[in-house]
RNA sequence: GGGAGCAUAGCUCAGCUGGUUCAGAGCAUCUGCCUUACAAGCAGAGGGUCCGCGGUUCGAACCCGUGUGCUCCCA
């Protein structure tokens, strides 16, 4: 088979994603195994694969694929939300393009068009999830609005409510005139904005002409003013007590209030008070009994109540009416300021603050138990700082805003009937039979009841996400849920900690009186270059689907993986996907490299002389997989990979396979190819999770499988103790490489010019273990031991041995190698200087631990014994 | 205004419970190589007052205080 010159990722990926799925390893089913469980946070349906899900989803794939291998019964759950706002704007969007206004539309047949639309597009980023090689059992998949989802948050709101939790009440909300309907605080986005501060005078109602002069960012909401406040103690308005006065270009005639809520020093010291729009008048006027005028249509247009510009959208209103205050003269000046403006998060419209009639749901007691979890470690967080977020959120938590005004989503199970009674069920039926039951006779007159009109906030079904996609509501007590449940890690960004998280743990809690996972690993956020947010406003966010075109799923989920420590965010760079990418032809061809040895393949060929590089990359690899235990268990991903690249690149490419490579058309010994091949699979193995196609695909290349045999299942080895004296040896050798490279690039000798390398040391053991490799990697002719110097050598000290290198090449430096050898030596000098002084110290020697002070004493001993042998090597030279 | 965090090589970051054979990695830079798997590569090298100041300690990148600069969250 010819092999090509560089890995093909797009073939490879699509036959391995489809070979697995085909060969059900990413589906489960409960059995006596421990299960593995992670449900995916599930991504809007209106969602298409961005960077942020790239990383949060590759880290779920890594820790599935790590699971999988180390023997659990994985299992992870995929699915979309319904995403209320979002989805419904599509929707309005398609309809406007087919020329429908939503407005002409039932409930009933919109909703036709938003399922049609669900169909059509909602499934586009669970395919995307495929390409990245997310191994999510698919025949799991679930939806937030499935029926049986659906039935499930209903069910939740009628508990809820029955138990006292959920109420309805007009409170200050936060209004998205564009999407028409209420958002929780936490949808809520604040931006630094560069308004204006208007400054404008308000005529006091007595019989001189004297005004009060307020300053105001907003002044179209002075059309719902009720009242101007000013603080008690403040001198310049003392003598206005009792008194009124008149809102202009409307002449309403409001009280002037008193109140310390006033700020002396802001603007003029008075206030103009709008209890309609603003949450702070909201409270005032209620304090002072002021009336409350909402001036804003729903579609943030000026409402009738305003009296003028009706109809008009408010920041053309805004403007006007500076105009139309200029002009009556009782504008009195303008000036720049920047203060925070909220936004919409979901389509960035200005939030307004609005008196409105919601649903509400009280945390006060579900806080308690989840807020105890997270504390004493029950559900650990990782990074941990993330604690202290969470306590702060949980300690001062706020009465819930579910209600969203809106069609498409659970639909808030209130019926209402003519007298305006309100009766909570689970269906209509049950409401009609409540409503008869309570009243027969007007039951009787008016039989039909009327639905509240509204859905439920989004995250009101998608916090029962861990528990409901194991069919929680229908059979509580069904075998999924009691093998899966509490999931096993939580993956997700710590922007959503209060939307999502703490509201799992307390659904958790509440409903199956258990958390719903064990772990939470917060990713960081995707930031570009510049450490921007990426965001489909600022356009900055890379096209990930033709990033993976490009450069392959393995080197994309490299690139998110390598370059985001734990919980810290990701500045990316395409600079990560080329590294990716050539990291993945790097392993293509130690494969071309390996799989050609096959052919000249010798049984019972002498190989004593590499022996030494087998047992060494052993036990590297051992080091190595013992270590990523640990950093599995700290979710350091981004440390284990750059730990596997480096024992792949460094340890396996540039080091074990040039000391066991035979000469050009030499053969190999047998055992050696054999121990090559194996060695290469446990390397392939361990960066399985971070890189699964093409590990997959070599594995296969390297050697022939048996059908079933993948490198997706296969478990991981118990890899011994480590021998580290071995290492140690490596380590040497390596360095007696390069320093003899060095000392050759320093004299300007040719990779090709041939030297005759004599050691002067102790250790002949050691070297006629790993001579031969020596020998050949420094290009050295042959090797000798000596105990005196050569005349006309170049030296060169490594450790405690003297290695004097032989050449017919005549431009010998020995400055250049004194020099360096002085340096050498200064520097060790200085170094058992500072080490003697610390031995003779007697508060060291006293207070240190014992193993420090020997550690102190070998550092001595070291130091001599090397500043000894350069003193010799450096006394010949000259 | 309240809270959290960060400052280490040109860039992005490691450095876990203080101990100079730990000042490290990757990218970038420089030098030499088309060496028979790989130039998307190989071999080698240079580069840092560990933000400033003060303190604790036998010993500080690491602990404490303080100043400066930056980031994020909340209202």
């Amino acid at each position: 088979m010819e092999l090509s010159k560089n890995f093909q990722h797009t073939e490879a990926e699509q036959k391995w994603y489809k070979h697995w799925e085909d060969a059900g390893y990413f589906s489960s089913q409960p059995d006596e195994r421990p299960p593995y469980t992670v449900v995916i946070p599930p991504p809007n349906v209106t969602g298409v694969l961005h960077m942020g899900h790239a990383l949060n989803d590759t880290v779920q794939d890594i820790l599935i694929r790590r699971a999988k291998m180390l023997g659990y019964n994985t299992c992870w759950v995929p699915g979309t939300d319904h995403a209320s706002i979002a989805t419904e704007a599509k929707v309005v969007n398609m309809l406007k393009e087919r020329g429908i206004d939503k407005k002409t539309l039932s409930r009933d047949s919109f909703m036709e068009y938003a399922w049609e639309w669900k169909e059509k597009y909602g499934g586009i980023i669970l395919q995307q999830l495929r390409k990245l090689g997310c191994a999510l059992d698919w025949d799991r998949t679930a939806f937030t609005m499935d029926e049986d989802y659906y039935a499930a948050v209903i069910r939740v709101f009628v508990e809820l409510y029955n138990k006292g939790k959920i109420y309805r009440g007009v409170k200050m909300i936060n209004w998205d005139p564009k999407a028409k309907t209420a958002l929780s605080d936490e949808e809520v986005i604040y931006k630094q904005t560069n308004s204006k501060l208007y400054y404008v005078r308000y005529k006091i109602d007595s019989d001189k002409e004297e005004y009060i002069t307020i300053a105001t960012v907003r002044p179209e909401t002075i059309l719902g003013d009720t009242g101007v406040c000013v603080h008690p103690d403040d001198k310049r308005y003392t003598h206005l007590k009792g008194k009124f006065c008149f809102i202009p270009l409307i002449n309403r005639r409001v009280p002037i209030i008193f109140d310390d809520y006033i700020d002396i020093e802001f603007g003029t010291g008075a206030l103009k008070v709008t209890p309609a729009h603003d949450i702070n008048d909201y409270n005032l006027g209620l304090k002072h009994k002021l009336q409350v005028i909402d001036t804003l249509n729903e579609d943030g247009t000026m409402s009738e109540a305003a009296q003028l510009y009706i109809g008009q959208d408010r920041f053309a209103v805004r403007k006007k009416i500076v105009e139309d205050l200029r002009a009556s003269g009782n504008l009195v000046k303008e000036e720049e300021y920047v203060n925070q403006v909220g936004f919409s998060e979901r389509t960035d419209a200005v939030i307004e603050p609005r008196l409105s009639m919601q649903w509400w749901c009280n945390m006060q007691t579900m806080a308690g138990p989840a807020l105890q979890a997270v504390n004493n470690d029950e559900i650990e967080f990782y990074p941990a700082k993330f604690k202290n977020l969470y306590r702060h959120w949980m300690e001062n938590i706020k009465d819930w805003c579910i209600s969203r005004q809106l069609w498409w989503g659970q639909r808030i199970p209130a019926w209402y009937d003519v007298e305006g009674d309100m009766y909570i069920a689970h269906s209509n039926e049950e409401a009609h039979i409540q409503y008869k039951n309570k009243k027969e006779q007007l039951a009787a007159q008016h039989p039909q009841l009327r639905q509240d009109e509204d859905v439920m906030d989004t995250w009101f079904s998608s916090w029962l996400w861990p528990m409901e996609v194991f069919d929680w509501n229908k059979s509580p007590d069904n075998k999924d849920l009691k093998y899966y449940y509490p999931t096993a890690t939580l993956v997700t960004a710590p922007e959503i900690i209060f939307f999502w998280v703490a509201r799992m743990i307390m659904a958790g809690y509440e409903f199956m009186g258990e958390k719903p996972f064990d772990k939470v690993y917060f990713t960081g956020i995707v930031r570009d270059k510049q450490g921007r947010k990426m965001s489909k406003s600022l356009g900055n966010s890379p096209d990930l689907l033709k990033l993976i075109e490009d450069f392959g799923a393995d080197a994309v989920r490299f690139s998110v993986v390598i370059s985001s420590p734990a919980g810290n965010d990701l500045l990316f760079d395409e600079s990560q996907l080329e590294q990716g990418r050539n990291f993945c032809n790097k392993m293509w061809n130690a494969m071309k490299l390996v799989k050609g040895w096959e052919a000249r393949c010798v049984d019972g060929l002498e190989d004593s002389n590499v022996r030494f590089a087998i047992d060494w990359m052993q036990q590297r690899i051992s080091a190595v997989s013992q270590e990523m235990g640990e950093i599995y268990k700290d979710f350091r991903l981004s440390e284990g990979l750059k730990t596997i690249y480096s024992l792949i690149w460094n340890d396996f490419c540039s080091w074990y396979l040039e000391w066991v490579k035979p000469a050009q058309d030499q053969p190999i010994s047998y055992y050696v190819w054999e121990r090559t091949i194996s060695i290469y699979e446990a390397l392939l193995q361990l960066l399985h999770p971070y890189m699964p196609f093409i590990t997959e695909e070599l594995f296969h290349l390297l050697c022939k499988r048996i059908p079933g045999h993948d490198l997706i299942v296969e478990e991981l080895p118990v890899w011994e103790n480590v021998n580290t004296e071995i290492l140690k040896q490596g380590s040497l050798l390596q360095e007696l490489i390069s320093a003899v490279r060095d000392t050759r690039n320093k004299n300007q000798l040719k990779p090709k010019d041939t030297i005759q390398l004599w050691i002067d040391t102790k250790h002949h053991a050691f070297y006629e273990l790993v001579q031969d490799i020596l020998r050949r990697q420094v290009n050295a002719e042959n090797i000798g031991f000596t105990d005196t110097a050569k005349a006309g050598s170049i030296s060169l000290v490594v450790q405690t041995d003297k290695l004097y290198i032989e050449t017919n090449v005549q431009n010998i430096d020995t400055g250049l190698q004194k020099d360096q050898m002085q340096k050498e030596l200064e520097y060790l000098e200085g170094f058992l200087i500072s080490v003697q002084k610390k031995l003779g110290n007697e508060k060291f020697v006293n207070n240190a631990k014992p193993e420090i002070i020997d550690n102190e004493r070998k550092k001595q001993t070291d130091a001599e014994a090397k500043i000894k042998t350069i003193r010799e090597s450096l006394s010949l030279i000259s």
